[in-house]
RNA sequence: GGAGGGAUACCCAAGCGGCCAACGGGGGCAGACUGUAAAUCUGCUGGCUCAUGCCUUCGGUGGUUCGAAUCCACCUCCCUCCA
């Protein structure tokens, strides 16, 4: 686990040399086909040399979910185990982790139209009136999700409108234990300021491979808008925005660097949560090293 | 050389005698997070203390006033126009 640029498909790799590891992405944008240089995904030798397992599974037309990873997942590391082979897990989105490792309440798929409904009633009435619904019939949910948050707000109604029961209940059933024993390895860079420059250069990098490029292409797609999840991962959402118009090259570079930067914080922050992962800093010398024997430990163990 | 306009906290920017440690936005920091999560939302953001407290701040120096970011004088720098 790691924010954004902080080495963790390096790691990946070398780890992947040395053990007999099979790796899967813990990724909320590189499943998507086409969102490449944007999204940094490994590039194609690398993925050629180090097969990533749930990358480049969803065209970006059709929206993914944790419950769809932890599934795909579930799936995965069977297959894996069944072959003699150790999952390696690789990425960056917390909620995945924690949806593949704590488990996921019985809670029903998303409904677009019905989504759709909330979202133009939720923009008619304003959030803090469909937050005042929500609290007539899901008390208990209403009090955790804030009165401006739309997403919660939506969400929460909408397992009412499917299930005909609030949230809050379907939530306190017990989730499904993950059948596996972990080693968590979390790389936390301690200098904000080194993973700044490296987001930013990284970002400059981007741009001189064509990411806006990438995006104008994907942005001509009939079937894509900017309201699609893979359309609002960091860095496209503001390609698309520069090319509508509302702003230059210059300031695209800005947002798009502002807009990692806070990612790899919200990523930190679960991080910092993960009270049992081995955190490493991979500005400091040795690393990968401390990252090898913890694992070649965990497999002699198991 | 002359006529205007402007200098506000990290950045942009409001304020134009007391309600101002100073609206708002950006950025930053911290946090929340159960089928959108690279999403969505919350709090803080001069210092010390953290209390309805004190100290320092609105280009600089003086002045007017009970009281100034707000008024006056001079100085410095920037922009526009005339020459």
């Amino acid at each position: 686990m790691g924010p954004t640029a902080s080495g963790k498909t390096a790691l990946a790799c070398t780890l992947a040399d040395r053990f007999a590891l099979a790796v899967v992405s813990v990724d909320s944008a590189l499943v998507y086909r086409g969102l490449d240089i944007g999204s940094a995904k490994p590039d194609a030798r690398t993925l050629e040399n180090y097969p990533h397992r749930l990358i480049d599974i969803r065209d970006p037309a059709q929206p993914y979910s944790a419950a769809d990873f932890r599934n795909d997942a579930l799936r995965e590391i069977s297959s894996i185990v069944a072959s003699d082979r150790v999952p390696l897990l690789v990425g960056g989105t917390g909620l995945y982790f924690r949806a593949l490792l704590s488990g996921l309440s019985e809670l029903p798929q998303a409904d677009p139209e019905l989504r759709e409904q909330l979202n133009e009633e939720g923009v008619a009435l304003g959030w803090p009136a469909m937050h005042a619904r929500l609290a007539r019939i899901d008390p208990a949910a209403a009090a955790r999700i804030g009165s401006t948050d739309a997403q919660r707000i939506q969400r929460a109604l909408e397992v009412i409108e499917i299930t005909g029961k609030p949230i809050s209940e379907l939530r306190s059933g017990l989730p499904k234990p993950f059948g596996y024993r972990v080693l968590k390895i979390a790389l936390i860079p301690a200098d904000r300021t080194a993973l700044h420059a490296r987001i930013a250069e990284r970002f400059d990098a981007m741009l001189a491979q064509g990411f806006v490029a990438e995006v104008e292409q994907l942005r001509g797609r009939v079937d894509l808008n900017p309201g699609l999840p893979a359309m609002r991962a960091v860095g496209y959402r503001q390609a698309w925005q520069h090319l509508d118009g509302e702003f230059d090259a210059a300031e695209l570079r800005n947002r798009g660097i502002y807009a990692t930067r806070q990612l790899a914080k919200r990523q930190m922050t679960w991080l910092r949560s993960e009270l049992d992962a081995r955190a490493l800093d991979p500005d400091l010398d040795g690393y990968i090293d401390i990252a090898h024997r913890a694992v070649a430990d965990f497999l002699r163990r198991y």
